[in-house]
DNA sequence: GCGTGGCGTCGAAGCGCTTCGACGGAGGAA
DNA sequence: TTCCTCCGTCGAAGCGCTTCGACGCCACGC
């Protein structure tokens, strides 16, 4: 293993020297830097994490919590972590991958171990357990989602109430009166998840606001039980004209089923949905929605953790406003 | 912080005692070792991973490098993904995630800082570029995948050339006498994606040793391309009573699409899949499969990985049987 | 009784890097 | 010219842990 003392021999420096030269926290002429340089080329030198970890207390690695619970889209989670790990590299971070498993020792081990610098936890839940475990770490971290209360910490995420209520109020400008959400599986209500809760609210706020009818379904992220949702709505509410879908699992069957059960998207039903814009793009029929901004939200998350790394404030709350896309699914009532 | 040398002086032995009893790799006596523990335990003692990892030249961190290359089934890799994480922590290990936004360079960063102490790579390509990389890597690797040519690397996965011969001769064994594959989207299979050449190579040999007339159709992951090569096979090949699907976002939907046609399942076509368990038990028609253990895949690339670690030889190849659930998708063909 | 060999423990030497204080020299101000 | 400052570099002291060699002690065999 090619060492500093070898770099700085082979460059006819101090290892200090060779230090600053990488790290760029001491002036460095550019001449000595040049011959460092090529000398950690020609040696192929790489420093040691481990050691740098220890000399610097500073590992340059996140952790990155995703609980995996059952009911969440797998795929639009991986989006985030993606994002994540994408954007960690461009701050020269590596990402730990924490599932659940461990439960919350797990999140105390790599943070007291100072295996990572700091964490970012998704699927939050509103009263979520490890809220005062995060509050009482020596380490930075950044919820992906909104617990009830966050003093004291920071957590970044679509307002998804905001999306809810310009889901219904683009279908109340189209003269809907009559408007159903399809949401998450109920477990995820049941568990308390903080976003699909948001989307409740600001779906039914809005909805009475307007004065419209509303109602809430839960669904199950199958296509058979998109079916069921379909024709229950058909039912118990015939003069139903409005769908709001949160639910990226079920946005096509369900779409779908609608339209063997003779209800024609948007001739006569319009539906938006709450979901990745690739997702609403490549339906069939293309679907008005809010967009999922995963990349973002996962950059912003890293930002944030780089900003209180380096000891600035950030704000305890970021809520990226919803950006909603028109597209083929949603038309005037009456048309 | 508290460090060791704090444990020892707590518990009135030196720092190399803590070590041992730690570690285990001298014998300490039990009073001994009971006083360390409860001075840990007091104390709130977590060994510094740098320190440790440079001490020792053992991170205790493995990497999972994860390309999420297009057409992939993202839900199916992530319970690889899991299952390594979960058998890795059984271990003492943690996972560092790599996507492969950097290329192969990331691979050979993290082994050459001793940020790893080996890796598991995914998504294996037939003529995949790390392979020469990952040879000359100082640090053990395990492949979940099989590439043309695996010498002097460790790989393990189903055997999916038996997972292809195992549905066809399900189907022959039923006295079905015309077959078809429904395969991964087209560009798994420009890339020379292993599994799934396997998956064609195993379908065709064993239709041809059949005598059975078979052919092969990759499809875009989506419940519209589902619809589509439903048309085309229906068109193309009236006689088919027979289909092996490969798939697992299509799965459903080219169930759905066969009965809008009017197929009735298994009634006119028998249906088998290589996908997970859960899948093929959730479907509506619930389908004969050939299992894709991603949990035990995961969990024995770990289980390879502690063996090379520890300086055990482990075979060159893992190919896991085939194991094959009948379920209600499929039936003898004059049923 | 004395040699022998474990067992259990200690002390010290690193592991490879960062960082702090120090210092020589060049340049500017007075 | 002299003094001060700042730039660029060096040397040394750790960071917290593991591990190697050494050593005292006790039990055992002859």
């Amino acid at each position: 293993m090619v060492k500093i003392t070898d770099v700085a021999r082979h460059a006819g420096v101090s290892p200090s020297t060779v230090s600053y030269a990488l790290s760029g926290k001491r002036p460095i002429s550019e001449e000595t830097r040049q011959r460092v340089e090529a000398a950690i080329l020609e040696l192929g030198y790489r420093p040691h994490a481990g050691a740098r970890a220890l000399a610097s207390s500073r590992s340059n690695v996140l952790a990155l919590v995703i609980p995996l619970r059952t009911g969440i889209h797998v795929p639009v989670v991986m989006q985030f972590a993606v994002s994540v790990v994408t954007t960690a590299r461009r701050y020269d971070h590596d990402v730990l991958l924490l599932t659940q498993e461990e439960g919350e020792d797990g999140l105390r081990r790599v943070a007291d171990t100072a295996l990572v610098d700091a964490l970012i936890v998704m699927d939050v839940q509103l009263h979520d357990p490890r809220l005062p475990l995060l509050r009482s770490l020596d380490r930075p971290s950044v919820m992906i989602g909104f617990p009830a209360e966050p003093d004291g910490l920071t957590c970044i995420d679509l307002d998804f109430k905001a999306a809810g209520e310009a889901c219904v109020e683009h279908l109340a400008r189209l003269g809907h009166r009559v408007v159903a959400l399809v949401g998450s599986p109920p477990e995820v209500y049941v568990r308390g998840t903080a976003f699909a809760q948001r989307v409740v609210q600001g779906f039914t706020a809005a909805a009475d606001r307007s004065g419209l009818s509303s109602s809430v379904h839960p669904c199950e992220a199958s296509p058979g039980a998109a079916r069921l949702v379909a024709e229950q709505l058909l039912r118990e509410q015939p003069a139903l004209t409005g769908v709001v879908v949160h639910n990226e699992a079920v946005l096509e069957p369900l779409i779908d089923a609608f339209e063997q059960l003779g209800l024609r998207v948007p001739g006569d039903l319009s539906v938006t949905a709450i979901c990745p814009d690739e997702l609403a793009e490549t339906v069939r029929v293309p679907v008005t929605s809010v967009a999922l901004p995963s990349a973002e939200v996962g950059e912003r998350a890293v930002q944030l953790l780089m900003k209180k790394l380096g000891g600035s404030a950030v704000p305890e709350a970021t809520l990226l406003p919803p950006r909603m896309t028109e597209r083929a699914s949603t038309a005037p009532r009456n048309a």
